[in-house]
DNA sequence: CTTGCGCTGTACTAACCAGTCAACTAAGTT
DNA sequence: AACTTAGTTGACTGGTTAGTACAGCGCAAG
């Protein structure tokens, strides 16, 4: 026993695949903590809500998921080789979720995100934040770009937002139509918005 | 009494618009019935479960779109002037509703799509193909667009597509930040996918 | 007027929901 | 060994869920 942090860990880590993989409404504390193998005592010793859980859980994963969007958008690696990395990095982990669970399932912060934004104002804000830091990382590679000449424009900011809305939308789509070929199409398109084309593919 | 056809009605558009401002996993059949004024016998009378409802109501709302899409999508319009009437619409739509409810609600469609579509095939395919039908609007868009020179591109069902994603990874962010700012990036960003300019805009 | 039927009203079920609670357990402290 | 306390357990509550059962209503045809 006395061992807080390993349920806390299972819970969050557990509460991220079952919803993302189905959808925070139709997933229960129970179903969690049956996953988790946790009891509900222990759940709600460890998180005051299922939406506080949520949240968390959404927080780690992000904070996870820093030390690898910073290495991609290393300023030690040219820009158009980051924003080329970052999009193989996205499609390379839908196509791993496909492999393992059979179904496309777009970005987990955006489709919880879409689904509640109306209705919990905490999870709402969460997935703005976490959309936020995306954003930030593309803003910096495309002003280094713009710096090189590689990429031209005159809103490197507002550049970024564009071609992040497209990577959400290819994503959500992908989804819905449960087809990994969408995914495909997520670079070309992310580089004509951009206007820049991308050498061989440098990771995978 | 009988007028079964008004139930009906009451409960599809109900359905929509419950729906859309929550989400299809927080409105019970009882928050339905309730607030179309139906009850419950009624409703399982006119609809054999709730993702049946869902399924018939986003097959009508998508119905009576018909008429006003065939107008935008007309061939006597010059198809940049169709494209450009087309976001219009789509942000009008949002601006609207915002409006009225104090929030960005984001694609009705895109967001059931995304919240069920790894749980109720049947709503996941309807989404599926009221996404094709904009997108095949789009496509002979931008091919008359290509037959006269005003987009250049050597695939306009791609590019069609491309377009489409935008739209959809927009709105969705729009209802994320609840920001109707986001929303008037919608037009320059697909004009820039396009490669095309906008002159003034034709309605509104 | 009466029979038949399309539809409605309402009470019901059985499962499930988020969240609570008091008893308990084990590790650390003295 | 006795005490403290962080963490665990699982039964429990009160409310909600999708879906059902069925009696009754009013209209239309006979």
């Amino acid at each position: 026993m006395r061992r807080e942090g390993d349920t806390k860990q299972k819970l969050l880590s557990t509460a991220i695949e079952l919803i993302w993989e189905n959808s925070y409404g139709s997933i229960s504390v129970d179903d969690i903590c049956e996953r988790a193998g946790v009891n509900k005592g222990s759940f709600y010793y460890a998180f005051k809500t299922k939406s506080d859980l949520a949240i968390a859980a959404y927080d780690e994963f992000s904070k996870n998921k820093r030390p690898i969007m910073d290495r991609i958008f290393s300023s030690q690696e040219p820009p158009l080789v980051r924003l080329g990395n970052y999009c193989d990095k996205v499609v390379n982990d839908q196509m791993a979720k496909y492999q393992s669970f059979g179904r496309v399932l777009g970005c987990p912060f955006v489709s919880v995100g879409c689904e509640l934004s109306t209705q919990d104002e905490g999870i709402r804000r969460k997935m703005e934040e976490i959309a936020e830091q995306v954003i930030r990382y593309l803003t910096g590679a495309i002003r280094d770009a713009v710096a090189e000449g590689s990429i031209g424009t005159d809103d490197p900011a507002q550049l970024a937002k564009e071609a992040y809305y497209f990577v959400v939308g290819v994503l959500i789509q992908a989804k819905i139509q449960n087809d990994p070929e969408t995914l495909k199409r997520l670079k070309p398109g992310f580089a004509r918005i951009l206007g820049i084309r991308f050498e061989e593919p440098i990771t995978a």
